[in-house]
DNA sequence: TGTATATTTGACCCGTTGGTTAAATTTAAA
DNA sequence: TTTAAATTTAACCAACGGGTCAAATATACA
């Protein structure tokens, strides 16, 4: 092995990589095989060499992205801490996560929407039932102290990850908007500040909340 | 005037809905010129006709959609009546907008990613500058009795934007986790739920907020 | 070393797609 | 009714894009 290749590894780990970043960039109907192939420095015909086919090169990529998403998200929420500390720990990690993967919310979101049957693997990474289980028992008390009914857990989840998630996905709309967000060393600041700003105000609201 | 076609109304007006239809079910680089013309029933030269390019029909159906998109929540905010008073009809008036026009956000969120050139008139549809102002000296003392600095308005108004915004984005993600919002009726009842649980939410966290 | 197998390449194929053109038809005005 | 302008159409074009193929090269192993 003597190459003095880009990106040395094997080609199937370079193909893997220039894909997710030109699936994430553009999309998946936005997306060019050759752009993938000269991005791993290859040839076309070895990209379909390795993945048969666009679709089963986007799937094997996609699959990966929903795994980077939510594994860290569900493994936090399987600990043995308080409810209040998961909360946290979660904002922190996901956070610090979407600054180092600015592009994969809208990506996840969009691909998603416009093609939901690429995402037959995601109750397999996932399992919603489990966890919400797993939260809903193990902090009962808390839950029922601050007025959670189980048929409150959705509203309340879907609260919880959309303090992260959202701004990366409104990115664009909050950096056009926003004068005080130009960049993206202001946005990544406004969102370590926002680790704070959302604990606060998700304890707050829990602890004040109408019931 | 003698036609029997469908949708009738003058051929601009067919062909600005059926693209935005195309446009906001497949986006930019997935829309076919051909779809958008048979949607419009008519001929793709004809569509070429009154919009030279694929592009330059994007631009004026994006403008218009992102219009639809704020204009509602600025008025909102720019009116004369109490700022709990705003936020619940805000709640209320978007969630019911976007339940009409359920794939509005991840269309313009994308795009916006895809390609923030098209935004060039956002600045001209929102001003934020002008509403933050707003909303700010409107309110300035009952925002300042919350501990809420003119530094923290961004935290706030992406965080309440947030509310009706993400999960529409995030609809099928959550339809795919949470069996108990399967289909469409199921996922409209869960946000009108959510208008409620939503201001209480901020309000709670707002009247508790550590300052 | 020889040979089978895996990897890589350049050239090519063909359906799709945005866009054009020249001619036909409709509309409106004189 | 003539005629000029606006609207609509069918046929076409060139570039693009996913995918294939046969040949070349590298690798492994007997």
């Amino acid at each position: 092995m003597s190459k003095s290749d880009p990106a040395d590894g094997n080609t199937q780990e370079r193909i893997f990589e220039a894909a997710s970043a030109v699936f994430e960039e553009k999309g998946y109907t936005g997306a060019r095989m050759q752009e993938i192939a000269d991005r791993a420095g290859i040839n076309k015909a070895l990209l379909h060499y390795y993945f048969r086919t666009k679709e089963q090169l986007f799937k094997a990529v996609f699959q990966v992205m929903l795994k980077k998403m939510f594994q860290k998200i569900t493994s936090i929420f399987a600990e043995e801490i308080p409810f209040k500390e998961k909360i946290k720990r979660f904002l922190d990690d996901h956070i610090e996560f979407l600054i180092k993967n600015p592009k994969l919310p809208i990506f996840l979101l969009n691909e998603l929407s416009q093609n939901p049957s690429v995402s037959e693997g995601l109750k397999e990474i996932v399992n919603y039932d489990e966890l919400r289980e797993l939260i809903y028992s193990k902090h009962a008390k808390e839950l029922k102290g601050y007025g959670i009914k189980k048929s409150d857990m959705p509203q309340l989840m879907v609260t919880v990850v959309s303090f992260s998630i959202f701004p990366f996905a409104a990115r664009d709309m909050i950096r056009l908007m926003m004068p005080e967000i130009e960049d993206n060393k202001k946005f990544n600041a406004y969102m370590r500040e926002r680790k704070d700003f959302a604990s606060d105000f998700i304890f707050s609201a829990l602890k004040h909340r109408k019931k």
